[in-house]
DNA sequence: CGTTGACTCCGACGTAACGTCATAGTTTAG
DNA sequence: CTAAACTATGACGTTACGTCGGAGTCAACG
């Protein structure tokens, strides 16, 4: 048999066959004149147990040991081996579930699912400015804190996008992005009070949802990236909210 | 932010953040005078998303088209996405159900498993060569047949293992082995004809299952497997077996 | 003030299992 | 006699980093 034959026998390319003989799984056959390789059956046989093993998935440095070991395989690598499989599949079903549901629910595949869907009812009607900070802040948080954390968050942005609230969220939110070089200080302060009526308490239960160990790295960047994104008028009102929210405590 | 204070956030290696530099994923970012990197909340975010995406199973050279792609993702990438994952958890799958299969079975791993099951009671008390060259004509016969007629080999050979069938058939393999250098004309044509006796209408199924199209191919090679894996004597027996059943027919 | 440990940089090779050239010689059919 | 098909070798490309070597830097400790 020539190289094409055998390959074709056990199904695999060439390329494959010289791979085989260069790492020493398969022993270099004997050579016409011209220097092209003459397989016999026991090469056809060796080749085929290799396609076989690596189509359980086997590397080819383990196969020597599952070839030449005599004896039946030990129950220790078949066990190890289907540890390894399941592992890998329980990993591709967890991306795959996480597609699906960004799929689904449609919303940008950069942050934690329950955040993409919880987020894009809020997003509507905003500046696209305050959008991108927004789903910025939403990466942030994705990876910094938990799953317990995230869906705890997701519970507080659902409250907001509400029926009830929607409408006024929405017109806080843009309020807020006309803060400029326009606005004076009164305009801040009537904004400040606003917010602090209608959502002081959310924000409260937002502020302790990022309180204690780990979250805290989480609230530092987040007000980093507030002052990061935002004009002076803006990073007034912040602060004059929190000072707000800091005298009712 | 310093390299690992970064890396530590993100949850990856200082290496990873160097290859994400190099293929120009992630921009450099302003060093100091020493030359190590400063990184800011914008590089932080761009990482965080780079590492999302990286667990959805999505590919470093796809990333930049997920990231700066404007509009949200198109519903096709990720059914794409998802699509490729499916094939791969079934791929995974198929490989554990036959691992399953050979832990259970507890057979040689590099034939189908449907052989490896039914192979196992014809080996015991035969000759290690003869063993050898049985496993050897199922791992070609593992290959080039398809399941259906793998499955009817498999039957086959479950019959021969029968218990009425058991003892004659491990009693004529026996003898079989046994022919040598001392064995003469007469001891063949005995042997030759219990065989037809006992195995001969086994023998037309068994023939019967390798003909027509490339199972031809698998016939051969079986044949000339045979002749390299028999002495003469048992050449001699297997001419007589072979003329035998023609002249039935 | 020296040194020790932790941190940083860069360059470059290693990994798994082949695919894909590029180059060159050989055989066979029309 | 030429074109198609087949063979050979060598070497680089792929993926997403890990790991090593060598060297400079920084903070703290004794």
């Amino acid at each position: 048999m020539h190289s094409k034959e055998i390959a074709g026998l056990a199904g695999v390319s060439i390329r494959t066959l010289r791979h085989y003989h260069q790492i020493g799984l398969l022993p270099e056959p004997p050579r016409t004149d011209n220097g092209y390789r003459i397989y016999g059956l026991p090469h056809l046989i060796r080749l085929l147990r290799i396609v076989r093993l690596t189509a359980l998935g086997i590397s080819l440095s383990q196969i020597p040991a599952f070839l030449d070991g005599r004896t039946e395989m030990s129950e220790d690598s078949l066990d190890a081996l289907l540890e390894g499989l399941t592992r890998q599949i329980e990993l591709l079903e967890h991306q795959r579930r996480l597609v699906a549901a960004l799929r689904d629910g449609k919303g940008p595949p950069d942050m934690a699912p329950e955040f993409a869907a919880s987020l894009m009812p809020l997003e509507v009607g905003r500046e696209p400015k305050a959008v991108r900070a927004g789903r910025e802040q939403s990466v942030l948080l994705s990876h910094l804190l938990d799953e317990g954390q995230r869906v705890e968050l997701a519970r507080l942005y659902d409250q907001l996008a509400d029926l009830e609230y929607g409408a006024t969220v929405r017109e806080l939110g843009n309020r807020f992005d006309a803060l400029g070089p326009d606005s004076d200080e009164d305009e801040i302060s009537v904004l400040a009070d606003d917010y602090i009526a209608h959502l002081g308490s959310w924000m409260r239960d937002f502020d302790n949802a990022l309180r204690g160990g780990r979250k805290h790295q989480a609230a530092t960047l987040l007000w980093l990236h507030a002052l990061e994104n935002t004009n002076d008028q803006q990073k007034r009102f912040l602060r004059e909210i929190n000072s707000g929210l800091e005298s009712k405590r």
